[in-house]
DNA sequence: ACCTGAACACCGTTCAAGT
DNA sequence: ACCTGAACACCGTTCAAGT
């Protein structure tokens, strides 16, 4: 098989790959290497190091989630939206952590990030609850994702944490359970943009 | 000095310590190991593998936080502890992205769990609701608190999505950022609690 | 000037050898 | 039976040596 030219786009989808197929140890800059069938040196012409490979790795694992079109509601395309970034991460285990675990400052994340930005800004929010919401909603999205990861494979221990909450209950890391959570955010995002303004942290909507 | 006999508890503070002036990196087997002036496989008498050790850790870093009394309203039981928990992870900054990564099985962290579940008991959810909320707010939480860690240190990635997102907004990880996710979580619980029962996803309280 | 790969300074954990 | 520490199989990254 002939050597193709080394690219920042050619080293990440071999990364992806190799994580999709092994798991996120396989994802060391050695094995990388190997599998690019060069010396582990060569990546770090492309990437200054192990983290900024992982942002476009992590990055390129969400390319394929495309934001929702402007015909429906802001908080259907909320919903929609964040459902399917967590499907796109876990339909790649190796890098979905990593997902977790950044900023969204790549290519995609921005994207994404302003679809979220502009849903909310038709929710009605101030320009300031925009941003707030954009990062707590992200930050929902990101532990929840992290949950299922760590719930999935044969950690068993969030399984547990069903156990100890209450049995016969939706599993952590569920899609049952994330979608649960979002709702909360939503529901609580419109009674922000309705009624509550700055200082409502403990003023009830209705008593 | 004399070596203090080696049990769990002295190995686990250890850690914290070591973690707390280090940092994280520090909290590896072989620092631990020379901290206590012991064997590295001395531990694994104590804790199976890290993994173990550190949910230890994480566990003992939650150690302060006091549950509120019942005097309080639910909602403000919850933001108060969620609160606390957040500023107990935050002052151990080596062990903090553990604490956020890992579910609360130890000692307090079932004891937190135990009130916050409590609080929500108090809110009127139904039992499915009360475990699924647990659920998401310790997903938030866990979230927000990566979130502030990887803010701070010399990691300026996520100071540069405030600037993506807009100038002049709350950092990122700074406790209001933190208190404004948290309301809209608890708006959410109580709007759930009032009004929406299973299916309320796409069901606005007001349109 | 560019690239390679040996070497550095670590890891967590296993396991054979010592007491 | 218990404990120690050498050894295994790795890391990410630096840097000197080669072309």
């Amino acid at each position: 098989m002939p050597k193709r030219a080394l690219t920042p786009e050619l080293i990440a989808a071999t990364a992806l790959e190799l994580g999709d197929r092994d798991g996120d140890p396989a994802m060391s800059m050695r094995r990388i290497a190997a599998e690019l069938g060069c010396d582990p040196m060569a990546i770090y012409r492309h990437f200054a190091n192990r983290e900024a490979l992982l942002d476009a790795v992590a990055d390129l694992a969400l390319a394929g989630v495309a934001a929702p079109g402007p015909d429906l509601r802001w908080d259907q395309r909320l919903s929609e939206l964040l459902t399917e970034v967590r499907g796109a991460a876990l339909r790649h285990p190796g890098i979905a952590a990593h997902v977790a675990a950044r900023p969204p400052l790549g290519a995609n994340g921005r994207r994404l990030s302003a679809a979220i930005t502009g849903a909310l800004a038709d929710a009605g929010l101030t320009p300031s609850g925009v941003v707030q919401s954009t990062q707590a909603l992200i930050a929902y999205v990101a532990a929840a994702l992290a949950m299922t990861v760590k719930a999935g494979a044969r950690d068993e221990r969030w399984h547990r944490v069903s156990a100890v909450l209450g049995a016969g209950m939706p599993v952590v890391g569920s899609e049952e359970q994330f979608a649960y959570g979002l709702r909360l955010m939503i529901n609580g995002i419109r009674g922000e943009a309705a009624g509550g303004g700055q200082g409502s942290v403990h003023s009830p909507i209705r008593e």
